[in-house]
DNA sequence: ACTTTTTACTTGCAAATCACAAGTAAAATG
DNA sequence: CATTTTACTTGTGATTTGCAAGTAAAAAGT
């Protein structure tokens, strides 16, 4: 009787070549995990209730899932909340926040080429102003500040 | 007896928000639709078996099934090969050449947060020289020329 | 104190998607 | 005209997903 390791097939055993872009999709490659940034990153979503109310209409199995997964991979940090013990809040690490970037292209490209409910009006705004709303969302990260980005337009305000 | 007409479950059947983002990742938020943007953009892929060929390991009713989609959503085009019928060439679109800037921001952040097989030096003359990479990438998709970028480093050659 | 509610999950299951191997049709090559 | 090449399709089992329901711990209500 031979005994045959159970050969996990984890999807970090694929082959892959060594492309940045490559090792990038193995992380975030996915439905999820990048509205989940998203969500953290512009919306000031912190609990797992947030992200399941999000209007994505992720179940919470999946969710619960990406969020472990995210974590794992240093993309984001968990706490439990100091005042509700029941809680555990969301906060993206640095390696988090420099997804911003590939985020607001994801979102320029969308709103160029496919019928979004995004007024094209801000899209253009925030295009033009690519290096103001990175600056801005940065901001928001380090202060911990979790006003939603979308009422601030295209420029800081004076 | 009551028949139940078969309701199908096909992705775009899926509740979302009209987030940009969200329809962005609903058509390339999978492991290989990227991927294979990719390989039109910087590697001057062409083929079926180029592609299959790359080193990421793609099946080939997988790759097929991702060609048809981003066909499908009009991110790239096919053509019979001209001279050779066997053959079927495949092209970025103006809507699929425009997935740079996000495919860059996702290369950099890779190779900036994991490791990867790409040298530092390249990437942070890429990361420097966004505007020029962008250019010449667009360059050379007007141009047909499908000669890898790879060897064109951090800023026009002289 | 105790019942109810909230929160962040886990579990079970059917359906969809995936990876892998094999097969196929059409066209080109030898 | 037999062989090879190309771009796929098909079959099969494994993995992942979506959906509903359940659960444990803590908070809130009475």
């Amino acid at each position: 009787m031979t005994y045959l390791s159970p050969v996990s097939k984890k999807s970090s055993d694929h082959p892959r070549s060594g492309c940045p872009v490559s090792i990038s999709l193995d992380i975030f490659g996915d439905r999820w995990s990048l509205l989940i940034v998203r969500d953290l990153m512009v919306r000031g979503f912190r609990r797992f209730k947030d992200f399941q109310q999000s209007g994505e209409g992720i179940a919470t199995n999946i969710l619960a899932d990406r969020l472990r997964k995210l974590e794992e991979s240093g993309i984001l940090a968990t706490a439990p909340d100091p005042g509700d013990a029941r809680r555990r809040l969301y906060r993206l690490t640095t390696k988090g926040i420099d997804l911003a970037p590939a985020l607001l292209e994801i979102l320029v490209w969308g709103a160029t080429h496919e019928q979004t409910g995004a007024p094209c009006e801000v899209i253009s705004q925030m295009a033009k102003n690519r290096e103001a709303v990175l600056a801005e969302v940065r901001r928001r990260w380090q202060n911990d500040d979790p006003t939603p980005i979308l009422p601030w337009l295209g420029g800081p305000p004076k």
